[in-house]
DNA sequence: GACACGCTGCGCAACTTGTCCACTGAGAGG
DNA sequence: CCTCTCAGTGGACAAGTTGCGCAGCGTGTC
């Protein structure tokens, strides 16, 4: 991660149809270069993917919601993984880690209405080694997901 | 959202630098009807982007930790906003809801390292409508964030 | 029955991609 | 001081793709 690679992931990051050679234009380096970069970050790990980025709110999902699972201690080992497993089968399951605190997990869900939520939240809870629950919905979104300020920050100071 | 556009999603999110000419090719419709859906999807906002996706943790943030904070709630209209531009300013703060519960805000962060993971704390914690936070930090991902199973279970659902 | 709409299949020019090559400058190591 | 390697440059080529327009066709609607 130099600046380069930095002004590059800006550059795809800000204007995604935009191809090597047009990159290599705007950024005046070689369109080796480029394609030697994007290579490299790819092979880094840090570009993941280049799929589309889909809104569950107009795929008809607009309620997000944040559940606080507490797993069952004395499952055999593993048990998280089960679970973890569990919720990987329920679509509108986005996103689930373990996270500190005895046994809890975190999971974000969508569903169609508040209503529905209900629906979602029992399919959750249907896993037996689930103890206890809490849910906390999402009122509005101050900063959406993003990962652009970081590669900024990321640049300047990485090697 | 129908079937076709289903297919053409899954076929773009495993194999994003497919073109659309070869996308045509493999769902057996024609160039011209990839456009066309790729443009409509596009247009509802189903698609937002087809940006790279970028790991924090590649680039050098490997702990992620969710911030439950709770924002004075005297404070005049736009509170929330005032502080979730705050976060916004902030790189290693990813994303920022608002939600239920009196005037409690949700954010994600990324740090360095647990040691880290204090100076970004600080740097949100800065903001003086912040009446109480409270940290849980992420130590495994069971689930990574996705939407693909979702796009699958509204095709079969919307219209 | 007329119409709008979405899909097909085709053609064309302009552009981009993947790949290779020879050359240059900078830093590392002997 | 010399030499090697690495990264970048600039150019070339064939093959493939994109953007665009057009005519035809079947279906569901008013």
């Amino acid at each position: 991660m130099d600046d380069l690679d930095g002004r590059l992931i800006e550059l795809f990051a800000t204007d995604p149809r935009v191809g090597v050679l047009e990159a290599s234009r705007r950024l005046g380096v070689a369109r080796g270069t480029v394609q030697a970069r994007l290579d490299k970050l790819a092979a880094t790990g840090v570009i993941t993917g280049w799929g589309p980025d889909l809104s569950p709110e107009a795929l008809g999902f607009p309620v997000t919601a944040f559940l606080t699972l507490e797993i069952r201690q004395e499952t055999s080992q593993g048990g998280h993984d089960l679970v973890g497993a569990h919720l990987a089968a329920i679509p509108e399951v986005l996103e689930v880690h373990t996270i500190t605190g005895a046994g809890d997990m975190w999971a974000r869900v969508v569903a169609r209405s508040n209503a529905d939520l209900q629906r979602v939240i029992d399919a959750v809870l249907e896993h037996p080694a689930i103890v206890r629950s809490s849910t906390v919905i999402a009122l509005a979104t101050q900063v959406p997901y993003r990962v652009r300020p970081l590669a900024r920050a990321a640049t300047t100071t990485t090697a």
